[in-house]
DNA sequence: ACCTGAACACCGTTCAAGT
DNA sequence: ACCTGAACACCGTTCAAGT
C-alpha cells in the first residue's frame, strides 16, 4: 500500500482520537498504516509537521462560520463556537491545535477573520488584530481546560482533589467570551452609555 | 551527595533555564546533579510531580501583589503584572506552568486571589470564579506567546514566514487585560454610563 | 532515607538501499 | 515517488540491591 499526506493525516487523526496527544507518536501512526516510522519522513520533514498538519485539518473539518449580515458581536461569538466546536469534536483538540501554536508553527487558526471582523466595528488595524488575539487565547486555554475535565471525569487518571472547572463549561465560555467582547464594544468611537 | 526535594527543584530551574523545557528530562537533571535518573523517583513520584514543584517554585519566586488598598481594577493588573513577571523570569516559563496544568496537576496559580479581588467589587462567587479563570486564561496564552517570539528572535529556530506577534508585547499585555477587566466592570451592579 | 546498576519498553530521526 | 531495515541517541520508569 503507498500512501499520500492527506491518507496519513487521516490515520493520525484516528489514532488521536482513540490513544490521545500522548500517544500520538510517529511510531503509533506508523504501526496504524502498517508502515515503516521512517517512511513518514517521506512526507513530513518532522513530527511537528506532521502534527501542524493534522491540526490544520481538524479545523478545516470545523468549517467557516457564515452568520450573512449581522452585527460585529454576534459573528465574533459565532466564529468563537464553531472553532470551539471544531476541537471538541476530537480528543485532545484543543490541547493539539495549543501545542502546534507552541512550536511557533503556523495553524490555520481564524485570526484573520476575527480581526477582520473587529476591523469592521470600526476599529483600527492594530487594535483589531491584538483584540482577536486576545480572544483566541483565552478560547483555546478555554476549551484546553474544558477538554481535561471531559477526560477527568471519564478515566480517573486526574488528581481529584485539585477539582477542575465543574461548572458549566459552555456557560463560562460564552461568560468569558462576553466579558471581551463588552471590553471591545466600550472602546468604540461610537460607543454611548 | 544526598539531596532533598528542594536541591532538585532548585537544580531542575538551572537545567529549565539554560537548556529550556524540551530538554528538562529526568536523566538531564540527573546528570546535572551528578546521579543516577532512578535517583529522582526517591523524591517524586513522576517528572509529572517534579515539574509541578518546579512551577510552584517559580511562582512563588515572582511573590505576591501587594497593592495596600487600591481600587480592585488596578489590583488585578498588579496581579497580572506579578504573574507575568515571574514566568518570563525563566526559560520558558509560560509553556512549563501551561503544561503542568494541561497535566491537571494543581499550580499555585493565583486563582484564589484574582477571585476575591473580583468578588471584593460586589460580584458573587460563581461569577468571580468564572471571571478569574477568563483572566488566567488570556494571561498563559499571552505570555506563553511571548515568550515564544523572544526565543524566536534570539535563535533562528521558529518559521519567520509565520512572524509571530512582534508588536510591543507588553503593551498587548495591557490592551488584551484590559479589555477584560472593562468587560467585568461593566457589569457591576453600581455601573453606570 | 537516599542512592546505584541494570533493565524494560518505548521515543524521534537518519540513511543506505530497494522497487 | 514511496518504502524497508537497521541503526543512533535519546526518553520515563521499575526494581532489586546496597549504605
Amino acid at each position: 500500500m503507498r500512501y499520500h499526506r492527506t491518507d496519513i493525516v487521516q490515520y493520525a487523526i484516528g489514532v488521536l482520537d482513540q490513544y490521545g496527544l500522548a500517544d500520538l507518536s510517529m511510531r503509533r501512526i506508523a504501526a496504524e498504516l502498517g508502515v515503516q516510522p521512517s517512511a513518514l519522513y517521506h512526507h513530513f520533514v518532522n513530527k511537528q509537521a506532521l502534527l501542524a498538519a493534522v491540526a490544520d485539518e481538524i479545523l478545516a473539518r470545523g468549517g467557516r462560520s457564515v452568520e450573512p449580515d449581522s452585527a460585529w458581536d454576534k459573528q465574533i461569538l459565532s466564529e468563537c463556537r464553531v472553532l470551539r466546536n471544531a476541537m471538541l469534536a476530537y480528543r485532545d483538540g484543543a490541547e493539539l491545535i495549543s501545542t502546534v501554536r507552541a512550536f511557533g508553527l503556523g495553524v490555520r487558526v481564524p485570526h484573520g477573520e476575527l480581526a477582520e471582523t473587529i476591523r469592521s466595528a470600526g476599529f483600527d488595524d492594530s487594535f483589531s488584530r491584538a483584540a482577536a488575539t486576545t480572544i483566541l487565547h483565552f478560547v483555546f486555554g478555554q476549551v484546553s481546560y474544558e477538554q481535561l475535565s471531559l477526560q477527568a471525569h471519564s478515566d480517573g487518571a486526574i488528581d481529584s482533589s485539585v477539582d477542575l472547572p465543574a461548572g458549566d463549561a459552555a456557560y463560562e465560555f460564552s461568560l468569558g467570551l462576553m466579558l471581551i467582547v463588552d471590553g471591545i464594544r466600550m472602546r468604540q468611537p461610537s460607543y454611548e452609555r
